[in-house]
DNA sequence: ACTATATCCTGTATGC
DNA sequence: TGCATACAGGATATAG
């Protein structure tokens, strides 16, 4: 599942991809990736053709592809999207539902998406900022994003810590795994509520999830090839660093103690259950 | 404004 | 073998 690092290395593929590119033309093989571009499928198609590509640009999950004009191409990798970068001779990926070739003759740009909760559009004028974007959070890798003022962001939150983590309009990037991950460094529990955490806590927790990120980042570049980010979970990296995530059973990595899977919007959540207490809990059970 | 849940999607795994 | 169900989960619409 994409989520900040993955996207990073995506767009960090982009670049070398597509920029200085001009486009000669598009085709949308499924409109469901395109049904957030408000003039629909032919008029996505049709407004890109002569457009070049300047340097992708990312915020959290989500990416922008700005063009020289001003405007930007906006994606969104949802569950299961990936850009190829592929020769025209070369067989579709499977899942393939947009190509864009370019006028250099060079290799198609080609969206695959199983599951089709990804997206693309045109943001018009979108190039430095997407308004589409207006909504989202700075994530932890972004220069400007403001520690104390997001720590007290959080902490006016009654929400449960993870849904304050998942939340895109106070932090952005963070999915389901990271969010356990850096819950599992905090020692926290998922329910905790935010507001229930000191400034101290709140910290640390933002800095084990920017220290996990981080790491799945310099991890990223070396199992994932430059433009496929595999979506099943099944690289290098997953399967040898995660100290929470699909643990389920396992030994606590610090205590030992087996690993927890439980429910938590329509998903679910691992913990300890000794180093990750709930405190609603323990206060209901004495 | 804040909080919580249902919904979209399809391939894979599992149970009967 | 076939059918049904659970599961994966990011963003958003909707309800409270």
């Amino acid at each position: 599942m994409p989520e900040l690092p993955e996207v990073e290395v995506v767009r960090r593929g982009l670049v070398t991809a597509v920029a200085g590119r001009t486009v000669s033309d598009v085709q949308v093989l499924h409109t469901r990736p395109v049904r957030r571009h408000p003039g629909g499928p032919e008029d996505f198609a049709q407004s890109l053709v002569g457009r070049t590509f300047a340097e992708p640009k990312r915020r959290g999950k989500y990416l922008w592809l700005p063009f020289a004009d001003g405007d930007a191409l906006l994606a969104h990798l949802g569950m299961s999207g990936q850009f190829r970068l592929d020769g025209q001779e070369q067989p579709l990926p499977p899942h393939c539902r947009v190509m864009f070739g370019f006028t250099d003759g060079g290799p198609q740009l080609r969206f695959a998406d199983q599951r089709m909760f990804g997206g693309l559009a045109i943001s018009p004028g979108g190039a430095d900022a997407p308004a589409e974007l207006a909504h989202i959070a700075l994530d932890l890798l972004d220069p400007e994003l403001d520690l104390s003022v997001l720590a007290a962001r959080i902490r006016t939150r009654s929400s449960g810590i993870k849904r304050v983590l998942l939340n895109q309009e106070i932090v952005s990037g963070i999915g389901n795994i990271y969010a356990d991950e850096s819950l599992w460094l905090a020692k926290l529990h998922y329910d905790t509520p935010a507001d229930r955490l000191s400034r101290a806590k709140v910290i640390e927790l933002l800095q084990a999830a920017h220290q996990v990120m981080t790491a799945a980042l310099a991890a990223g570049g070396t199992s994932f090839d430059s433009l496929y980010v595999n979506v099943n979970g099944s690289s290098g990296y997953f399967e040898r660093s995660l100290n929470a995530y699909g643990r389920e059973g396992l030994p606590c990595l610090r205590c030992g103690r087996p690993m927890v899977r439980e429910p938590f919007m329509n998903r679910s959540s691992f913990r300890c259950p000794s180093c990750q207490r709930s405190p609603r809990r323990d206060a209901v059970r004495g």
